[in-house]
DNA sequence: GTCCGACATTAACATAGGTAAGGTCGCCGC
DNA sequence: GCGGCGACCTTACCTATGTTAATGTCGGAC
């Protein structure tokens, strides 16, 4: 058992016993599992929980009407959909299963006996929406500034530190289940671009991507031909790193 | 005085006249005016306030290393930064005044304040940060999905609502002070190709841009070119809307 | 073992949009 | 009145990326 949610929230700040006993009770309860493409609520539902993605990869994507479909964002394990959101009268998009998952439904009530009961976790959940709230921000800068290589390698590299924080990684490898479609209508290119663009970073040794499995032998490198600049992650508490292998 | 914030979270609720004061209060404390293209906070600095902007266009901005400039985000009158900010520690973008403006800066504490003697607003507050993040998203929809001509579309059909929503717009018109380069850094594309798209709009009679002014003449023709579905504005309290006029 | 569907790959060609360069106009400071 | 500057507009040319379509590979169903 991974405890992603606690892994990731650690980055951020100390929990106490009690804290990491409520996270628990809180993902163990309502667990749903969805297969691959299954939506897990669909445009023009209402919101009714907050959906905990324990194992696997989802995704938010919204469908023109002309069919295209612009997939927003990643959810891996460990995060979480939307604070609040129970304040709208109905989903602006879907979210859907990339991979198999497990996911916990948070009521209103047992969030708000969780604001209440303990405000460590309260922070550490609003720092995980303000980042992915920075997230956001930056696949817009992603779309309009870089190009489809940059664009492609800020992606793995995002990709592959968030999976590190969750501890879903070994050292430089972690599993990578989307198809070239899919990267395709993250990155707003076409999937015979996403393939081109994948042969330029493996011919250059920048990554290797084989089996479902993502290889960044030098992340540095990697980071340096995307213009990535991880603050916008805000991982580092109190300015220095955590040890991954505490607890 | 056409207190903007309290004309837009009444598109979402009902607020009392004790609420009300509450807003108009908070607005009046800590004011602060910038110049046009002044910084309100730039990326590195510490975040201690919320801040509403009062009168006047901001943006919300990110440059990269090699000095390319993506705009995320504009602040109308109205508009709030980021509830909550306070946590992070460090700002991964900066926020920058497009037009001279005058800003409002909310402290932890008058923030803590009104959550606590307010639910009305709070609820209010909570529904605006929501609309804001759908805002970001259908952004990157925008910017991964439509092609220059929809994007440009899409962009003025929402500016124009929002300006609606806060009492900033006459029938079919409002003030519109970006640059063809702001709109360019907003939309990734050059300079040139956003006049090219500004022609065709015009030519086709959808636009009317002149002297820092735009007319849509038909809002409908326009939205339907730029495939906008309003939807994710959220701006429908309990189904129906309300009167232009109220108050 | 073979048939099929999902995914990856490649090539040939088409185009949306970028780059570079230059021009006009109105405004501001002096 | 003049020089400079920023916004806007235009043209000619070039390239990154899209489109179409053919082919390859693999794993599962039967």
């Amino acid at each position: 058992m991974r405890r992603p949610l606690i892994r990731k929230l650690e980055k951020f700040t100390r929990l106490s016993q009690a804290d990491k006993e409520m996270l628990v009770r809180i993902a163990a309860q309502r667990v749903r599992r969805f297969a691959a493409r299954e939506d897990i609520i669909h445009e023009g539902e209402k919101p009714e929980f907050i959906n905990l993605i324990n194992e696997g990869w989802a995704c938010r994507y919204k469908t023109l009407e002309d069919g295209r479909r612009q997939i927003i964002a990643f959810f891996l394990p460990g995060d979480l959909c939307d604070l609040n959101v129970f304040i709208l009268k109905e989903m602006d998009h879907s979210i859907g299963a990339i991979t198999p998952v497990a996911v916990s439904e948070i009521s209103r009530a047992a969030f708000d006996e969780m604001m209440i009961g303990h405000p460590r976790i309260t922070q550490a959940l609003w720092w995980e929406s303000l980042v992915a709230a920075a997230i956001q921000r930056e696949w817009t800068v992603n779309l309009g500034q870089r190009d489809a290589l940059e664009r492609m390698a800020h992606l793995l590299c995002e990709l592959f530190i968030r999976l590190e924080a969750a501890g879903c990684a070994s050292d430089s490898s972690c599993e990578f289940p989307l198809t070239q479609t899919e990267l395709g209508e993250t990155l707003g290119m076409s999937t015979v671009h996403v393939n081109r663009t994948l042969q330029e970073l493996r011919a250059s040794n920048l990554i290797v991507l084989k089996d479902r499995t993502l290889t960044i032998p030098n992340l540095q490198a990697l980071q340096d031909v995307a213009l990535f600049n991880p603050n916008y992650l805000h991982l580092d508490r109190e300015g220095r790193h955590l040890d991954a292998n505490e607890e």
